[in-house]
DNA sequence: CGCGCGCTTGATCGATCTCAAAGGTGGTGG
DNA sequence: CCACCACCTTTGAGATCGATCAAGCGCGCG
C-alpha cells in the first residue's frame, strides 16, 4: 500500500492477498475507467430495484447493505470497508435486490459495468479473484444468518464487532486494540436484528464484563483473544489469505 | 426435461433458464466425469473444515446447508433441491466453512473439481452461469438474514415455505397448490432460528388462519397469492429467469 | 441559543423459550 | 405378523429475553 492510496490501491492489495494476480492483471485494473465521487453519510449508493450501469468501489469511509421487510423493518446484511466492491453482482444479476448506503461520509469510485465485463473476459485471473471475493461475501452472509438466528443478544453484538474489527485489521484500517466504530447503535441494532435500546444495554454489559472499553464510538479491546472467545468468533469463514 | 432425467438434466435446464448456454456448452457439461452416489437421510455431504476434491450435485432428494455455533446451536442457512450444486464455492475457497447434509434419502453425483475448473476455463458461458448461480445463492442468504432478523415467527415460517415452494415450482418439482415438505419441524426450527415447539404452534396458527392446510408433511395452499402476501414474500430476490 | 440526533435509563409487556410429558408413525427385527 | 424402537408431532405451564413505551440527557451544528 502506498502512502497516498490511489483509487484502486486497497482493492488491488485485497485481491492480491487472496489470489494470483500478475503485473499485467494489476495494470489492467489500474487503467479501468472510473469516476470519483463523494457520498454523504446516509447517501444511497445502490437502490433496491435499480439496474445499475456502473459498479461502486468504496475508497474511503464505510457502507451498509440492507433490506427492508414489507412492514418497513430494516435489516443490515453486511458492512463494507474501503477496498470493497459494493455491487459487483450486478454484472450477472441486473436488478438490485437491496440497498447500499454510506454510513459515514465516503469516497467512492464508479466503474462502468461494461469495462468490468471486458476486464474479466480478458483477464481470467481477475475474474477468478472477483468470483472468490463474491464467495467470501456469501460466506459472511451465512455467518450472519447463524449470528442473527442462533446467538443471544450480547454474543451477537460481540460477534458483529469481532468481524468488523478483523476485517478492518486485514484491510489495514485500525487495530484490534483500539478502533473507531463508524456505526450508530441504531445501525448495530439493524445489523443484529435487535432494538437500539437493547443494543445500548448489551454494550453496557460488555463494558461491565470488561470485554470492551468505550469512549463514545471509540472502542478498546484489551484481550482480543478473550473477546473473540466470548463472541464465539472463528475467523475461518472470512477465508483470509491462507 | 426428459422423462428419465439424466444426471445433469435439472442442472442444465436451470442454467439454461438463466443464461445463454449454446449446444457446445451443454455438451461440455454432459460429458463431465461424474460418480453417482446415494446418500441416506441425514447423510453428510460436505463437512465443515474439509477440503473437498469433488463437487456435489444434487440429483434427487433434498439437502440442507448448516452452521453450528460454539455452544452447539445449529442454524440451517439454505435448503437445496434437485439440480443444485452444493459446493461449487470450493473451486475458489478450498476449505468448507459449513456442513451440508441430505435431509431425505438423496441421489447425488460427485464431479472432480479439476474437471469443473477446466470446464469454466474453456467455456466462459458456463463459468458465467455458475457465477450467476452463486450470486443467486448469496441473494438468498441475504433474504434469510432479513427473515431471521426482522420477521416474527409466523411470518418467518410462512416466508421460508414460500421460498421453498417457489423454488420447487421453478425447478419443476411440485406445485404451489400441494407440496410434500421434506423437512421435519426440527429442521424448520433450525432454518428459522426458532424452537421446534414454537414452529409447531405457528404451523397450527397458519392452519387456523386458513393460510395452509396440512396432512402430515403434505401442505396445501388454496390462495397462493394471499399466502405470499401474508409472508411478505416477493420472489424478486430469487432472480428467476427474466 | 435552540434544535435534532443519538445515547442512556426505567418500567412494563409479550413473544418465544424451556421444561415436561404424552401420543403418533414408520421401519426393523424377531 | 407383531412388537418394539427411534423419531417426530403435539400440548401444557411457567420462565425469560428482548421489545415497547416513556423520558431525560448531552453534544454538535446551524
Amino acid at each position: 500500500m502506498t502512502s497516498r492510496d490511489p483509487p484502486f490501491g486497497k482493492l488491488i492489495s485485497k485481491l492480491r492477498a487472496m489470489g494470483s494476480l500478475d503485473d499485467e492483471d494489476v495494470r489492467a485494473i489500474e487503467v479501468l475507467p472510473s469516476r470519483l465521487a463523494r457520498a454523504n453519510a446516509r447517501g444511497q449508493l445502490v437502490r433496491n430495484g435499480d439496474v445499475p450501469a456502473e459498479c461502486c468501489l468504496l475508497i474511503e469511509g464505510y457502507a451498509a447493505r440492507s433490506k427492508t421487510a414489507v412492514d418497513g423493518r430494516r435489516q443490515i446484511v453486511s458492512f463494507h470497508i474501503p477496498g470493497d466492491l459494493l455491487d459487483l453482482q450486478h454484472l450477472f444479476l441486473p436488478r438490485a435486490d437491496h440497498d447500499v448506503q454510506a454510513i459515514t461520509g465516503a469516497t467512492v469510485v464508479w466503474i462502468p459495468m461494461a469495462a468490468l465485463r471486458s476486464l474479466i473476459a480478458s483477464r481470467p485471473n481477475v475474474g477468478a479473484a472477483f468470483w472468490r471475493d463474491a464467495l467470501i461475501d456469501a460466506s459472511i452472509f451465512r455467518e450472519w444468518v447463524l449470528n442473527v438466528g442462533r446467538r443471544d443478544a450480547k454474543t451477537r453484538i460481540a460477534h458483529m464487532l469481532c468481524e468488523f474489527i478483523a476485517r478492518c485489521e486485514a484491510a489495514g484500517v485500525g487495530t484490534p486494540q483500539r478502533i473507531r466504530l463508524p456505526f450508530s447503535q441504531d445501525e448495530i441494532a439493524d445489523a443484529t436484528g435487535l432494538t437500539p435500546i437493547h443494543v445500548n444495554r448489551m454494550l453496557r454489559e460488555l463494558t461491565e464484563d470488561r470485554l470492551i472499553r468505550r469512549d463514545g464510538r471509540e472502542i478498546t479491546i484489551d484481550d482480543w483473544r478473550g473477546f473473540q472467545r466470548a463472541a464465539g468468533f472463528d475467523a475461518a469463514y472470512l477465508h483470509a489469505a491462507a
